[in-house]
DNA sequence: CTGTGTCATGTAACCGATTACATTAGTTAT
DNA sequence: ATAACTAATGTAATCGGTTACATGACACAG
């Protein structure tokens, strides 16, 4: 008596293994080269033989095993993203823009979020060496992006965010000693003459950035700083500190949106009205700024934007290779000032002849 | 004249190529099976060989090619997180639950955002495939969900947000019904009688849900339901023609917490006080409803807790493999109430006995 | 009819890991 | 001393693509 293998209508058995280009070779009668070139785009192949291969994988719901095709192009068609601690709407924003240019150019984004540490973070990046054409690197610790970039080997990396970059790595940093000169201006000119500053977290590089150009635009008069970590409540506290001095500042820059809005709710509470008491300014232009009352003035980066731009550099180092350091720029992103009501020329300014 | 090719004292030319498991098999010498033992903390190894492997990898910056390996282990060792249009806070803390879970598991996360319609979503998805081991789709379209699933192949799926779903596929879903039943409810306690409904976007699943709920809920009053679309400005107008309203609500639950503000500084710019004379309710808990005055009623949902919750159980559905249909349940995540000023019980209820 | 060039297609050697199976060395029992 | 077993290591097949090179078909010139 034989024994046979059970048949299926389908030709294939209840727990078939994925079908491989082989299989879609034979089923279309052409060879397994024949149906790379036409999953590919790439050479001459007649419209028949197109058109049959095309059938078979539909037919075998064939899916390309991107282990083996990364093993003979060795390319992964994947970019990696390492972030620090996330920050609400900054992060989601930044992801868009990325993930918008990276679909553009047929890339896939893999992200590791939420690194507290140094050592975290290099963790993330060293499981991740391997596994993708480049990198792509935030971290407000200099420290920590340079080092990355010596981890990742020969993996090009992009260093976002780490300020302004003079070891000559590829980067892009948002311009905050500019914004704050701005922000610190702005108070100026609207009249504003005992300007303080609450910063943001010690030993973030872009707090320190921030605290320098705020003191570097001030006018006749000493800077007048108080530590914060960019959070609401820190905001909040600072402001109470500032409200217990003499004489009191009539006008605050906080290093983001975040502690501004803390600092707004504090002085709405002690009974100070703003802007004609105290003036605030922000830092990101987060959605929130705008549904306050008083709307928040701010600096405004276009997060998605530099997402965009971070991805379609990064691309342009894994194309040219390890021979080009053509592109290892450090560019920068200039925040622009939203004027808003949290800064509306106070009336009274210039009463004081101080 | 013989040529050879120039010697390094590190004995690599200049641009070498990766060192693979047999390089490293080479310098260490042993087989390359021992070294892929070592490397995979199987089996039984002497200590000197392992020390003698590890040394090797480190002098040679040896990293794993993750092709090849999934070449022949046939798994990737990543899991695909597909988006729809990005909400904010709410995707950063998914994000964060789901990338936490993954790395413990040392699983990484490849993401796709911003897909407005249904036809991009199983773009993203077909472009996913092969390149995960399983997928968590976000959807507030059922229909696009559920495609998703018959598109993924033998892809294992999650569903998440999906609303409650009755074909037996994985899922986990908000209890937006219940939630909108209890914020209803809530506010029936305070002593509102005219409760109004901002909805969310129309075609959106979970809108619909809520406001279902919100229906279901009310006693001894017809629905009073204006349309939204999950936005601040939608909220603003909505509250605008509620107060056209003769009478007026004394209350509006809105169908998340942006609409909910946007609807509190109409109601503020109109003169109108809240709590007292209109209570306000949100949904989802975005850390701005701590932050705004009055501070916002809402209900919550662990985001992070529900994002770790969905790589998990993924994971369990990548390892039971196709055979296991054990796992298909739909879990069920209930929002909790967290009762703040802006529903604070009104002093005049109950004078108006209808 | 033969030579030459072009174009579509096929054959088979890679890519770099894992792992079944084979082999060797070392230990213990008889 | 030999058999029988175990523990550590090695050999080589395998995974599923890509692509250099070989082949074959056909057109056209001489």
């Amino acid at each position: 008596m034989d024994i046979v293998a059970p048949s299926y209508a389908n030709g294939r058995s209840p727990v078939a293994k994925a079908a491989t280009i082989r299989d879609v070779a034979e089923r279309a009668q052409v060879s397994v080269a024949s149906v790379s070139r036409v999953l590919n785009g790439s050479d001459a192949i007649t419209e028949t033989t197109r058109r049959r291969v095309l059938d078979a994988v539909d037919f075998l719901h064939y899916v390309p095993h991107v282990g083996a095709r990364s093993l003979s192009t060795s390319r992964t068609d994947t970019i990696g993203v390492i972030l620090p601690d996330l920050f609400g709407e900054f992060f989601s924003e930044l992801i868009r823009g990325m993930d918008l240019a990276a679909r553009a150019h047929g890339k896939h984004l893999i992200v590791s979020s939420s690194h507290g540490d140094t050592e975290e973070t290099l963790a993330a990046l060293r499981s991740m060496r391997g596994r993708v054409d480049g990198m792509i690197v935030l971290s407000p610790h200099v420290r920590a992006a340079n080092l990355a970039a010596d981890v990742a080997g020969r993996t090009p990396v992009l260093v976002m965010n780490g300020g302004m970059d003079e070891t000559g790595r590829p980067s892009i940093a948002v311009d905050n000693h500019g914004g704050a000169v701005t922000a610190v201006q702005h108070l100026i000119a609207t009249g504003r003459r005992r300007i303080a500053h609450i910063r943001g977290a010690a030993g973030n590089l872009e707090a320190q950035i921030r605290a320098e150009g705020y003191a570097s635009a001030l006018v006749d008069q000493e800077p007048i700083i108080v530590e914060g970590d960019f959070s609401q409540a820190a905001g909040h506290r600072a402001a109470t500190r500032l409200m217990a001095l003499e004489p009191r500042p009539d006008a605050v820059f906080a290093a983001n949106d975040m502690m501004a809005l803390g600092a707004l709710l504090a002085f709405q509470e002690a009974g100070l009205r703003c802007p004609e008491d105290v003036a605030v300014v922000g830092f990101d232009d987060v959605p929130l700024a705008a549904l306050v009352r008083p709307t928040l003035t701010t600096l405004r980066v276009n997060i998605a934007e530099m997402g965009r731009r971070g991805v379609e550099r990064l691309i342009g180092l894994v194309q040219a290779g390890p021979n080009a350091d053509a592109d290892a720029a450090c560019e920068i992103v200039r925040p622009v000032l939203v004027e808003r009501q949290s800064t509306a020329a106070a009336s009274t300014a210039g009463s004081n002849p101080d």
